[in-house]
DNA sequence: TTGGAGTGTCAACAAAGCTGACGTATTGTG
DNA sequence: CACAATACGTCAGCTTTGTTGACACTCCAA
């Protein structure tokens, strides 16, 4: 520690403030994934159905392939998820019509439906802990969150949030 | 939308800004484990262990009841978890002094040098998004986490933040 | 037309969470 | 002292969600 530390910037990266980082990362994902854990354990969810319904909600039609690549697990166990939510009629799985190989995968009324109250839950949160921290702190949570992402994660995370209109 | 926002703070909750932070969130954290997982997976630990070795470190000589309610998890979870650590040599469970029923934990020379390897990279991550983001970030980053703790999360986070030096 | 690459499914297994029940050692209290 | 409560460990069994391996169907290009 302090070797030439010249800007005033570098005041913020001793080794403490780094912990108390890692560790408001850890304590606030917890708290992030609190609520729908709680709506999805009364049915026989988990937090991996919750994430195969978010993001065929956000890309209606996305195929199998498309969403292993986003979840980042393998296809036999995003299968095991997508087979339940399909025989519970959440998520509908069709044929593709220019390659028949593809499974275009579309969420039914219910599946819509499930997906709100997820996201309506989550999304309160987050609105309470950006009223909290205030505008400023908005920007900087989501500077520091992108900085935190590796190149592939990045890459994703900016072609997800560029399709939101 | 639109029905009434007058400050411009509310500008800042749009579903779509909300959305924007709840996909940050995931990916961010997916990131955030990323490098601590690569070093455990060539051992045969997991995020598991990890977060066990992380604590006993923070907390030298807390006893299991403490951990237990500091992790969230079962004592039958932790157990297992705690009994390769400790048949591993990298944990040591003495009887307690003053109650002989406790049992204070600390890490090993080997566990010490575990946890800083695994901490170093993670704090290497922390530093990098903390230097990319710019020192105005770093705060809001951090507003915005604790808002997101539940009441009992944030309680465990600031007692932990307080008994850093 | 046929073989290789791509896409998805089934089977079996492992890590790590959970509940419930129970044993043991220790402490504190009536 | 007797006995209830506490702290810890363990056994058994279940669930979720990750993994590999094997295999079937489809497409495309040689």
């Amino acid at each position: 520690m302090g070797e030439g530390m010249r800007s005033e910037s570098l005041l913020y990266l001793t080794d403490e403030q780094l912990r108390q980082g890692i560790e408001a990362m850890y304590f606030a994902y917890r708290g992030f994934t609190a609520d729908p854990d709680r709506i999805l354990e009364s049915m026989a969810y988990g937090r991996a159905h919750h994430r195969a319904i978010h993001f065929i909600n956000r890309a209606p039609g996305t195929t199998v392939t498309n969403l292993l690549a986003i979840l980042g697990v393998t296809k036999q166990s995003l299968n095991r998820v997508l087979r339940t939510l399909i025989e519970d009629g959440l998520v509908e799985s069709r044929v593709g019509t220019s390659d028949r190989r593809e499974r275009n995968l579309y969420l039914t009324e219910a599946g819509v439906t499930l997906e709100h109250r997820l996201s309506d839950s989550q999304r309160e949160r987050m609105r309470k802990a950006f009223r909290d921290a205030g505008p400023d702190a908005v920007s900087g949570f989501r500077r520091v969150l992108e900085a935190m992402m590796d190149g592939e994660l990045h890459r994703q995370y900016l072609s997800l949030r560029d399709t939101g209109q």
